[in-house]
RNA sequence: GGGCGCUUAGCUCAGUUGGCUAGAGCAUCUCGUUUACACCGAGAGGGUCGGGGGUUCGAAUCCCUCAGCGCCCACCA
């Protein structure tokens, strides 16, 4: 016997995925006449370790790819990891100031350097972990979103979209971090609350609030509802003078509906360079902006005594200047608004307008199956049509609704580590600029203009992410030869005519906007087809007692890195994949990764006997059904396995897990393998363990190798690259006669658990069935005998139309004789159900037709089972 | 303010287009040292599927409504 006892993960696993690599078991092959299959990873940000939440988006996208090679197919899973700029960003420059220097000591390359430096060591550390988490990936075609091939994608399509207007450069506002002294996008701004203090000032004639006295120096515009009628007398446009922090100041009337008259006073006054809400108002009615607070969040000079202050210090003091020059009318301590924070960091956002890089999502230029739209129009057209089916359906309306309040997306980053941007710019003696976009400055000199200068500002990390389905499919040879255009090079791709649009993406519902929307989005531009066909969204992962795992409570995270070495792999695997369906979170759970874990030694075990029986050397080409526990694994196979199927090409992985787990534990080990006892049907035996390791392999890829390694019945061929068996014929009839046997296995084991007693025999009249596997019913009934007889004595079996008995005196018996009119009740109960169904013209008119007969059927075998049990219970009545 | 989701056994959750007597894991109780497995086996208890109404032959599943919880988006002068 080669398997030890107990299963022990950490002794096989690294040998085994090394093992599958060196065997090149997952490189795909894209001149393959098989169909083909391709998901491209989400690459993980290169900033540390692997996450649990890593570990569920592994562990559901190699059980599809896993699945799709048993099913015949080439399949392609690339991966790759990300340069996370904003993140990555954020790591690099605290580094920096714990060494007590900054980025602008350093320089722009001795950062770059260190980034490039940091990122290599955690990726290798990343790399490691995915092939922990038994991956199956394609590593030959390992892709880093700053490779040349995939920047030049970037530069191509940023260029493209340049020359066809859908990318132009303006001032706006943005979301400006002072932290990291950078713009960052809407959805990178997540909001908090905070209590704070909000003031009401005299302003003019006007009562002005404000919880942020210190954006209040440009003040000039005070503004208010149309319909407003406490302000009716004053008109769009009056002005008048004010008293104000440095001195008299002539103010105007603005009147839009952005004011919202029930809030405060109902008058506000406005802060375009600070505020969104405000720099649209000033937009719409051509107003004047002035900044008052700099890049890194300290005021100008306009503050005069305050210039030069943070915000923190400011604030108060201006509030207390107000309130000496007796403008303070009230104040509120506890006013609770909420505050912008950048979710890279948490550095509170200050908007700024800014020059910036924008993609334009409303304007029509953009070719899409022979009609012209905008962004918009497409991500909005692909979903509606069907040509990309997002799972669970519902997010297809969080979809929509985060697309009709798209605006353009701001694409330019104040920062160094990332893609620059392919643009240009020069200045003459006058300070006229001149702009070029395009890969490289053009070769001309002019008169009296300075050099070509690159922008500085680099690009979006999404907007790279973004091509990720097809940038990696790239060949990098062609994406060198500048003579050639982007559709050249993909046409001349092999890797990318195979495999895309990729057949999935299977990702977080919290990066539908970041990413998924953005993929589809670039891709559908660049490359005229959708970057996946169906999208599937898992939840997160939380904490045992359903919170959010969170840094501020360490023990609420689950780290991979542990779990893997106590309870192995497979568990962690299939703990993840338990009960989960799409887009909803899951709690970890304890109990979860125990019962995987035992579920692995349960499977070792199913093998370890197996092998015990047949033995090392072993063909199955002889496998048949022999004995009704034959016919009857076999049809639960097919079941299970066709069941197992449908689930996965429906992504209900839970679902699949569920059967799996039943059919091994329940069926096979408790069932088949008991019954087979009496008589092993070697062959058969064999071709069940296969069939099991296989169905199991996507889920628990390293104990099903380990075993299969073990067992050597194929010489080297590995259980990642054999495809699901063929379905053995079997018989229905006699596999539904060991449905028979079960019942009368399990209706003796309730009967004597229940009354406690034990070495009893079991008379039967001459039923067939039973003689032949009368041993088989013996043993795992544990019975002393199973007997046939003319006519038995004793308590008659009631689960069963053969007709048993089991020797028991009528007086041991008599605490039966509650149970059995109970039983009688619910089966008369159940009668009535059936009865009342089918005398209901309508449902045997309206439902379908098999569920009628089904009825029927089920009604005539309630009534047997009821006619036996009444006659059970008189005769124990009337002789007990 | 707009939207989405959840509420099913003591706990954590499945339940695909409405159709077997609503399931699992963990926990609980009883029994068991049968040579694959105590990371085990056998058996049991436990739910009027959040409340109310409706559609239907039939509702955990569809519709309306109420309540509680969670999340997303917008706004927050």
């Amino acid at each position: 016997m080669n398997l030890p006892k107990a299963y022990d993960p950490g002794a096989y696993e690294a040998d085994i995925y090394a093992l599958w690599e060196r065997s090149e078991a997952f490189v795909a092959h894209p001149d393959s006449k098989k169909e083909h299959f391709s998901i491209s990873m989400p690459p993980p940000n290169e900033t540390g370790t692997l996450s649990i939440g890593h570990s569920l988006f592994l562990t559901l996208q190699d059980i599809m790819a896993r699945h799709a090679r048993q099913r015949g197919k080439d399949v392609l899973w690339l991966p790759g990891t990300d340069h996370a700029a904003m993140a990555v960003n954020a790591i690099i420059e605290k580094k920096l100031t714990d060494e007590g220097t900054n980025k602008h000591e350093v320089g722009r390359e001795v950062f770059l350097e260190r980034t490039r430096e940091f990122v290599a060591a955690s990726r290798g550390t990343m790399l490691g972990q995915m092939r922990a988490m038994g991956a199956s990936a394609d590593w030959s075609r390992l892709r880093y979103t700053l490779d040349e091939s995939l920047s030049w994608a970037v530069q191509e399509v940023f260029i493209k979209m340049y020359n066809d207007g859908l990318i132009y450069r303006g001032n706006r506002i943005v979301n400006w971090d002072p932290n990291l002294e950078t713009n960052v996008s809407d959805e990178e701004v997540e909001y908090k609350e905070e209590q704070a203090t909000f003031y009401t000032f005299q302003y003019g004639p006007f009562q002005i609030g404000t919880a942020r006295p210190e954006t209040k120096f440009g003040d000039k515009y005070v503004v208010m509802h149309p319909d407003d009628e406490r302000y009716a007398q004053y008109k769009h446009g009056d002005t008048f003078e004010a008293e104000w922090l440095n001195g008299k100041v002539t103010a105007t009337v603005i009147k839009d509906e952005a004011v919202d008259p029930a809030f405060g006073t109902g008058v506000m006054t406005i802060t375009p360079w600070h505020d969104h809400t405000d720099f649209e108002i000033a937009e719409r009615h051509g107003l004047e902006k002035q900044q008052i607070i700099d890049f890194h969040g300290k005021l100008l000079p306009i503050a005069g005594d305050f210039a030069g202050m943070s915000i923190a210090e400011a604030r108060p003091k201006i509030a207390a200047l107000l309130e000496e020059k007796g403008l303070l009318i009230s104040r509120d301590e506890k006013y609770v608004h909420s505050i912008a924070v950048n979710e890279r960091g948490k550095g509170v956002i200050e908007p700024q307008i800014r020059l910036q890089w924008f993609v334009d999502v409303n304007k029509q230029a953009v070719e899409w199956k022979g009609k012209t739209l905008s962004f918009k129009e497409v991500l909005q057209s692909v979903v509606r049509e069907g040509d990309i089916k997002i799972i669970p359906e519902r997010f297809e309306k969080i979809y929509f609704s985060w697309i009709d309040n798209l605006r353009d997306w701001c694409v330019s980053r104040q920062i160094w580590w990332g893609h620059r941007i392919p643009a240009w710019y020069r200045t003459d003696a006058d300070g006229q600029v001149e702009t070029f976009v395009g890969a490289v400055p053009p070769a001309d000199e002019a008169e009296g203009w300075r050099e070509w200068e690159q922008d500085p500002d680099t690009l979006d990390t999404w907007f790279s992410s973004a091509l990720w389905t097809w940038s990696t499919l790239i060949d990098p040879e062609l994406a060198r030869d500048a003579s050639l255009s982007l559709a050249e090079v993909l046409a001349g791709s092999p890797d990318y005519q195979a495999y895309h649009p990729t057949t999935v993406l299977e990702t977080g519902w919290d990066i539908i906007f970041f990413w998924v929307a953005r993929m589809i989005l670039s891709t559908t531009y660049a490359t005229g087809t959708v970057p996946f066909k169906d999208v599937y969204l898992h939840g997160m992962v939380r904490a045992e007692d359903g919170k959010k795992m969170s840094k501020s409570r360490p023990e609420s995270i689950i780290d991979p890195l542990t779990v893997i070495p106590q309870y192995g792999t497979d568990a962690l695997r299939m703990a993840l994949v338990m009960g989960v369906s799409p887009g909803n979170d899951q709690n970890w759970s304890t109990g979860k990764i125990e019962a995987n874990r035992n579920f692995c030694n349960k499977l070792w075990n199913v093998a370890r006997y197996i092998e015990g029986i047949v033995g090392d050397d072993f063909s199955r080409e002889k496998s048949e059904a022999v004995s009704v526990a034959d016919h009857w694994v076999l049809s639960k196979l097919q079941q299970i396995q066709q069941g197992m199927v449908n689930d996965l090409d429906a992504y209900r992985f839970g679902e699949a897990y569920d059967k799996l787990y039943h059919f091994i534990w329940d069926d096979v080990a408790d069932w088949y393998i008991e019954a087979s006892k009496a008589a092993p049907n070697k062959p058969l035996l064999a071709h069940v363990l296969e069939s099991v390791l296989l169905l199991a392999h996507p889920f628990a890829p390293f104990v099903t190798e380990t075993i299969w390694q073990t067992l050597k019945w194929e010489g080297d061929s590995l259980l990642a690259t054999k495809q699901l068996t063929k379905p053995l014929g079997f018989d229905a009839k006699q596999a539904a006669t060991f449905g028979e046997i079960q019942n009368i296995v399990s209706e003796s084991r309730f009967v004597l658990t229940a009354l406690k007693v034990s070495g009893i025999t079991l008379y039967y009249t001459a039923v067939p069935f039973i003689t032949e596997n009368a041993e088989t019913i013996k043993r795992m009934a544990r019975l002393q005998a199973v007997t046939e007889v003319e006519d038995g004595t004793g308590l008659f079996l009631t689960s069963t139309n053969a007709r048993c008995w089991l020797d028991i005196d009528q007086g041991t018996a008599q605490a039966y004789l509650k149970e059995l009119n109970a039983k009688r009740e619910r089966q008369a109960a159940v009668i009535a159900q059936l009865e009342g169904r089918l005398s209901n013209d309508s449902y045997v008119k309206n439902a379908p037709k098999d569920i009628v007969a089904q009825t029927r059927q089920q009604l005539g075998e309630a009534q047997e089972l009821l006619a036996s049990l009444e006659r059970e219970y008189d005769r124990f009545n009337t002789t007990a």
